[in-house]
DNA sequence: CAGCGTTACGGGTATCGTAAGCATG
DNA sequence: CATGCTTACGATACCCGTAACGCTG
């Protein structure tokens, strides 16, 4: 019972015609035929009624409609969720960065960062006076060398 | 994000420990390790810290966690109520058929109708008087003819 | 014959298990 | 060195689209 097999039966359910689901859902209609085979096959049900040239709702599967429709809702549900925390993860970082680090440490680890929290950006200053130092609050800091470790393995 | 995947997640998630999760679920911890891998790499989501040659779920993953068992939980209800109706179409029926028509023309339909129906059982009897008689309702009879036609289409 | 669903078949992709690789305590 | 997760890789299974088929109005 994948959640693909589930939207396809939806989309059927809902429009009782086979060919103009499979165009709402961007399949070919024989696809869209054999995911609904699967699900029938698979669990000993018969959804439709192949009437004719056309299809239509069973008793069972006019039952198990709303049943699909809650699986797919609870799980876009989780799925919003997800996305969400994720784009929750976002900010912008300024790095301000002696010659020798920006040129040879900080190019991959600001891609490997940027793989892993595209949410944040960032951007870099050369280091316009001696003094490198950091406008961030420590913790920030902590997190970031947390995960990338220090230069010198200090 | 496929159920099987949450399925994953969440032995995984619940003993915090992919080799024990993996036995529990009747799979290498290679494949577990892959299904974790792919829910977060799809979904640009990091569940699990490895820390040491352990795992501890992140925020986001204790966050996740609710979400997938429900998922999990509503698509049970789903497949439960398709086998309830299922099991509903169950009972016992009685044929009593001349030695011809029980020869040639009811094994093959004997053989598509518990294929469709394997709640129903059938058994045959040799007819013991001239006269064939059906001792079920009329609706009943209908039922099964509809399904596979008359011996002499009639 | 035109519309609609099913079936057969080839290609692509995902998933699994085996086994080797790394890291940790 | 024993434990535990990851990665590489070959095999298997699944899903999709194309095309041919069967059926109906």
């Amino acid at each position: 019972m994948t959640p693909e097999q589930l939207r396809v039966f939806v989309a059927v359910a809902e429009m009782e015609h086979m060919t103009r689901a499979a165009q709402t859902l961007n399949m070919t209609q024989s696809t869209a035929s054999a995911a609904i085979s699967a699900l029938e096959s698979r669990h000993q049900v018969i959804l439709f009624d192949r009437i004719g040239r056309g299809i239509a709702l069973t008793e069972e599967g006019r039952a198990f409609l709303p049943e699909a429709r809650a699986v797919l809702a609870r799980l876009a549900q989780a799925e919003a969720m997800l996305l969400e925390t994720r784009d929750l993860i976002q900010g912008h970082i300024r790095l301000i960065a002696s010659q020798t680090i920006a040129g040879y440490w900080l190019p991959a680890k600001i891609a490997a960062f940027r793989k892993l929290y595209p949410g944040i950006m960032i951007s870099r200053r050369r280091p316009v006076i001696q003094t490198l130092h950091c406008s961030f609050p420590e913790a920030a800091v902590g997190h970031i060398v947390q995960h990338f470790g220090w230069p010198e393995g200090g």
